[in-house]
RNA sequence: GGGCGAUUAGCUCAGCUGGCUAGAGCACCUCGUUUACACCGAGGGGGUCGGGGGUUCGAGUCCCUCAUCGCCCACCA
C-alpha cells in the first residue's frame, strides 16, 4: 500500500464510481429480505445542468439509500429526468430567438421533434453530473417523463377521471401569458405587489337622472363591462338597483345589479363587473346570469368586441386611450395612487390575463378529500412536521385544477372533438393524428398537451410499472419522497391525491422536504443575479464526498440556507482526515493479513469500543430518522477528536493491531453514506479487506469493559489539564508527582501525550494538584512558579463558589428534591460533591501561598 | 387580509419529548517542524439564548404578548 500524503479526490473519483457501476452494487439485491428500502429521485430538468439544490436533493436521497444498503435492505434509487415541459419549453423559444425564427415557424409535431432532440444533445452531460455527485443510481431503471410507461400512466390516470367524471372541459377563466401563449394553474401565477392607480369613472344613468361612480385598477377592461355591482344594504344606491347605466365608450345600457360580494367600503362601493377578465366578476355573472364579452384576445390585443377605434390596441395602449377619452368626455372623476396585488408569469414577467377558455379541468373535491383524510390520520410523516398542517390548509382551498396547456412539447391530451358537434368529446390515444374517425364521425384532435404536473403526479408508481411489475410490489409505497419545500403544493399535494386514487395506497411513508440553498448573504440564487453556485465547480475544487458532507452540514428539513463554503472546506478538511488515519493504520499493521477479532487488552481499547459502540447507536437512530447533519456531526467528532486526537495518539505507545483494524473497518463504514468515495477509496487500499465497502454490512460493535473505559477516560482529562497548566503557566516538560495505580500503568502514554518530564510515585504531595479527576497527582513545581497562577487559581475559585452555591440551592429546595427525578437529583449531588473538592484544592493551594 | 416560520458566540447554524455549569464549524488570539495529517497539533478568549410577562422544583426548550425579519396562501375591484 502507497497512500500518498493528502487525498487527491480526482484520482480515485472517477474510477470508483465505474468500479461500483460495473459490480451492478447499485441494483437492488436482497429482493426477498423483509425489508426494502427505496426513493425515486425528482426527476431533474434534463435540459439543464443541475443545480445546487439537486446536490443537495442527491446527497441527502443518496445518504439515505447507501445506509439502508449497507443494512441489508433490497434498496433502490431510481434516477430519471424530466421532459419539464413549459420550462424546457421556455428554452427553446429562446434558442428559437437566437436563430431568428419562433414557434410559429413550425408545425406541432415538428416542434416536439425538434425539441426532443434539443434535449437529447444534453443527456450525457446530465448523467455525467450524476455520477460527479456520486448518486448510486440504479441505471437499469433509469426513467424520462416521456417514457412509454409513463405516458401510458398519464393516459390511464385521465381515462379513469374521466369514467368517473372527475374530468370536465369547461370554459372558465384561465390564467393565461399572453407572451408564452398558455394556460397555466392558479398555483403557477406569481403575486407581486405593485403601484398602480384606482380611477374612479361615472357611469350616466340611462334614463339621465344620475350617475354611479365606478373604482377600477383597469379602465381599459370596462369595454367589456356587463354590469355594475353594488351592496345590497347601500343605501347610497339603494335607488338605482335595478335601473342600468349607459356604459360610456360602448354605449351599452347595462344593469346596476345587488350582490353580497361588493365591499361597501372599498372604492366608492360601485363595482364594474367583467366577467370575461377576471375571476370574482366572472363568479357573480354566474350568480346573475350574465353575459361574457372578451375584450382581450389570447395575443393581448383588443378584440371585434370592444369598440372600433380601440381594436388591435395592447392592453397598456389601451388603457392610455380609454382613460384619454373618459377625460374628454369629463367622465373621469378622479386617480387614486394604490399598491395592489398582480399576477405575473414566473418565467417572463408578463402581467397574467385572465381570459376565457375552453380547458380541461379535474374536479378536485373528491381527490382532496381523500388526501386531507390520510393526511390527518399520520400515514404519512414529514419532515419538517409543519407541512403536513399546511398541505392540508391548502388542500381545503384547492380549486379545480387546469391541465390544459398551449404548448408543443409535452404529453398531447387523448381528446377528439367531434366536427359535428362542438360539445362532444371522446377519449383516444391516437394523438398522432390530427384527426380520427369514429362511427363515420370525423373527430379533430385537442391541439393541448397535460400541465407537467399532471403526468408527473403518477412518478412514485409510473416509475415502479405499476400495476403489475415486481418493483411495484416490492419498492411502493416508496420510502423517502425526498424533494424541494419550494414544490410540496405543486407536486407532492398530487402525488399524494393521484397515488390515492389510481393505487388505492399512499405513494410514499415519508416525506422529506430540503429547504432552498441561497447564496453567501442568504439571497436566493439565480442566474440574473449572477450568484448561482454551481456544485459541479465544487466537486471539482474540493471533492464530491466534501461537497455533499459540507451541504448536508447544518440542514435541517424545511429550513432555507445560505451556501457556506466553509462547511465544505472543513468536509475536505475531514477527508483528508480519514485518509490519513488509514495511512497511520496500515502503516502499523503493515503486512499483518490475519484477520482476528477485536481483541481489546487497553483501557484505550476498551475506552474506544466503547466510543465506538455509542457513536454507532447514535449515527444509526439518527439515519433512522432522517437526521443526516447531526448523523454526520457526531461522526466527525467520533473520527476526529476520539479516534485520531486520543486513540491514534494512545497507539504510538502501544498499538493493538485487532483493534485498529475494526476500528478503522468500522469508521468507514459509518463513514460511507456521507463520503461514499473516500472510504470505498481507502477500503480497496486496505491489505486485508475484502469484497466492496459498498455493500459490506453496517456495522455492529462488541461491549467493552465500562471500568476500564472508565480510566481512560480519566487519563484523557488528566492529560488535558496538565496541557492547560503548562500553558498557561508557561512550564517546559513538567515533573509530575502522583498516588494512582493508573499514572503508574499509563506513564509513558502520559509522557508522550502531555509532554511531561518525570513521572513518579510519592508519598507526600507538593507544587500543583490537579482538579479533573480524582486520582491524586501534582504538578511537580516550586511554589515561585505557582504564584503565577495564583490570579487565574483565583478565577476558579470564585467560578466553584458560585456553582456551589447554585447546588446547595437547588438541593435545598424542598420541591426540587421532591418532585425532580431521582437520577436528576443524584446527578446534582455528585455535582456538588465534586465541586466541593475542587474547591478544596484550590484552596489548599491558596492558603500555601499566601 | 389569512397562515406559517425565524430571532442562540463576529459569521453560518445545532440544541429531537423542559434537567445546560448553553454546543459545533468557520473566524479570532497564543504556542508548536512530537516520523498519519500544517487540508495539522496543543491551549485560549467570546453568548444575561430578540424584549416583557406567565406556567414549573427547574425554561434556549412550553404558554401569552410585543418587536424585527422571512416565507407561503388569498378574488379587495
Amino acid at each position: 500500500m502507497n497512500l500518498s500524503k493528502t487525498y487527491t479526490p480526482s484520482d480515485h473519483e472517477t474510477k470508483i464510481y465505474e468500479l461500483w457501476e460495473n459490480n451492478h452494487t447499485f441494483t437492488p439485491k436482497n429482493r426477498g429480505s423483509k425489508k426494502s428500502f427505496s426513493i425515486v429521485i425528482p426527476p431533474p430538468n434534463a435540459n439543464g445542468n443541475l443545480h445546487i439544490g439537486h446536490g443537495l436533493g442527491f446527497a441527502v436521497e443518496d445518504i439515505a439509500v447507501r445506509y439502508h444498503r449497507m443494512k441489508g435492505e433490497a434498496s433502490l434509487l431510481l434516477p430519471g429526468a424530466d421532459h419539464a415541459g413549459f420550462e424546457t419549453w421556455v428554452v427553446y423559444e429562446k434558442h428559437l430567438a437566437a436563430q431568428g425564427k419562433s414557434r410559429f415557424d413550425f408545425t406541432r409535431e415538428e416542434l416536439y421533434s425538434q425539441i426532443w432532440d434539443f434535449v437529447a444533445q444534453n443527456k450525457d452531460n446530465y448523467e455525467t453530473q450524476f455520477r460527479q455527485l456520486g448518486a448510486s443510481v440504479d441505471w437499469t431503471r433509469y426513467t424520462y417523463t416521456l417514457d412509454k410507461k409513463i405516458v401510458k400512466q398519464a393516459y390511464s390516470s385521465f381515462k379513469k377521471m374521466w369514467d368517473d367524471g372527475l374530468i370536465y372541459r369547461a370554459q372558465k377563466l384561465v390564467n393565461f401569458c399572453t407572451y408564452h401563449g398558455t394556460g397555466f394553474a392558479d398555483i403557477e401565477v406569481s403575486h407581486k405587489e405593485s403601484k398602480g392607480h384606482l380611477w374612479h369613472i361615472r357611469y350616466p344613468l340611462s334614463d339621465g337622472s344620475g350617475e354611479v361612480v365606478v373604482a377600477t385598477t383597469r379602465p381599459e377592461t370596462m369595454l367589456g363591462d356587463v354590469a355594475v355591482a353594488v351592496h345590497p344594504k347601500d343605501k347610497r344606491y339603494a335607488t338605482f338597483v335595478g335601473k342600468t347605466v349607459r356604459l360610456p365608450l360602448s354605449n351599452r345600457d347595462i344593469p346596476i345589479i345587488a350582490d353580497d360580494f361588493v365591499d361597501m367600503k372599498f372604492g366608492t362601493g360601485a363595482v364594474k363587473i367583467t366577467p370575461a377578465h377576471d375571476q370574482n366578476d366572472y363568479d357573480m355573472s354566474e350568480r346573475h346570469d350574465l353575459p361574457r364579452i372578451s375584450i382581450i384576445g389570447h395575443d393581448g390585443l383588443i378584440t371585434h368586441e370592444a369598440p372600433e377605434e380601440f381594436i388591435g390596441l395592447d392592453v397598456v395602449s389601451a388603457r392610455e386611450k380609454v382613460v384619454n377619452v373618459l377625460i374628454a368626455q369629463n367622465l373621469l372623476e378622479r386617480r387614486e395612487e394604490i399598491v395592489h396585488n398582480v399576477g405575473h408569469c414566473y418565467k417572463c414577467g408578463t402581467v397574467i390575463e385572465p381570459l376565457l377558455r375552453e380547458q380541461w379541468f379535474i374536479d378536485t373535491t373528491p381527490l382532496a378529500k381523500e388526501a386531507i383524510k390520510t393526511l390527518k390520520t399520520n400515514e404519512i410523516s414529514f419532515h419538517p412536521t409543519v407541512k403536513k398542517k399546511q398541505l392540508i390548509t391548502y388542500l381545503e382551498g384547492l380549486r379545480d385544477w387546469n391541465i390544459s396547456r398551449q404548448i408543443a412539447w409535452g404529453i398531447p391530451i387523448p381528446a377528439f372533438q367531434s366536427s359535428q358537434d362542438a360539445s362532444k368529446w371522446i377519449f383516444d390515444e391516437r394523438v398522432t393524428k390530427e384527426s380520427i374517425t369514429v362511427d363515420g364521425v370525423v373527430y379533430h384532435r385537442d391541439p393541448d398537451v397535460f400541465d407537467t404536473w399532471f403526468s408527473s403526479s403518477s412518478w412514485p408508481y409510473a416509475t415502479l410499472d405499476y400495476p403489475d411489475g415486481k418493483d411495484f410490489a416490492t419498492f411502493y409505497p416508496v420510502s423517502v419522497m425526498e424533494t424541494g419545500a419550494d414544490i410540496l403544493y405543486p407536486w407532492v399535494s398530487r402525488m399524494i391525491m393521484l397515488g390515492l386514487y389510481n393505487t388505492g395506497a399512499i405513494p410514499f411513508e415519508t416525506v422529506y422536504l430540503h429547504g432552498l440553498i441561497q447564496d453567501e448573504h442568504g439571497q436566493k440564487m439565480s442566474k440574473s443575479k449572477g450568484n448561482v453556485v454551481n456544485p459541479i465547480d465544487k466537486v471539482l475544487k474540493f471533492g464530491s464526498d466534501a461537497f455533499r458532507m459540507g451541504i448536508i452540514s447544518g440542514e435541517s428539513a424545511g429550513n432555507n440556507r445560505p451556501y457556506d463554503e466553509s462547511k465544505v472546506v472543513g468536509a475536505r478538511n475531514f477527508c483528508n482526515k480519514l485518509w490519513n488515519i488509514a495511512r497511520f493504520v496500515q502503516e502499523k499493521i503493515e503486512d499483518d493479513l490475519a484477520s482476528s477479532e477485536p481483541n481489546p487488552i487497553s483501557d484505550a481499547d476498551h475506552w474506544l469500543l466503547s466510543k465506538l459502540q455509542h457513536t454507532t447507536e447514535v449515527v444509526t437512530k439518527d439515519l433512522d430518522n432522517m437526521r443526516l447533519s447531526e448523523a454526520y456531526d457526531t461522526l466527525y467528532h467520533f473520527v476526529w477528536d476520539d479516534f485520531a486526537s486520543w486513540y491514534l495518539e494512545a497507539s504510538k505507545i502501544s498499538p493493538n493491531l485487532s483493534i485498529l483494524k475494526f476500528s478503522l473497518s468500522s469508521i468507514l463504514k459509518l463513514c460511507h453514506p456521507f463520503a461514499p468515495f473516500i472510504t470505498e477509496a481507502i477500503w480497496q487500499e486496505l491489505a486485508w479487506s475484502d469484497e466492496l465497502l459498498i455493500i459490506s454490512p453496517w456495522p455492529t460493535i462488541p461491549d467493552a469493559s465500562k471500568p476500564k473505559a472508565k480510566k481512560f477516560e480519566d487519563l484523557t482529562y488528566i492529560i488535558t489539564e496538565i496541557r492547560q497548566l503548562s500553558k498557561a503557566m508557561n512550564l517546559s516538560k513538567p515533573n509530575i508527582i502522583h498516588q494512582s495505580a493508573t499514572i503508574e500503568d499509563n506513564a509513558d502514554l502520559i509522557t508522550n501525550l502531555a509532554r511531561t518530564g518525570s513521572i513518579a510515585l510519592t508519598d507526600q504531595g507538593r507544587g500543583l494538584k490537579l482538579t479533573s479527576a480524582k486520582q491524586h497527582v501534582w504538578l511537580d513545581i516550586p511554589d515561585e512558579v505557582l504564584t503565577s497562577y495564583s490570579k487565574k487559581l483565583v478565577e476558579r475559585q470564585q467560578e466553584q463558589i458560585k456553582l456551589i452555591a447554585n447546588f446547595e440551592a437547588r438541593l435545598s429546595n424542598k420541591s426540587y428534591v421532591d418532585h425532580a427525578p431521582q437520577k436528576i437529583v443524584d446527578d446534582t449531588k455528585q455535582s456538588l460533591s465534586d465541586a466541593k473538592a475542587v474547591l478544596e484544592t484550590l484552596e489548599d493551594e491558596l492558603k500555601r501561598l499566601s
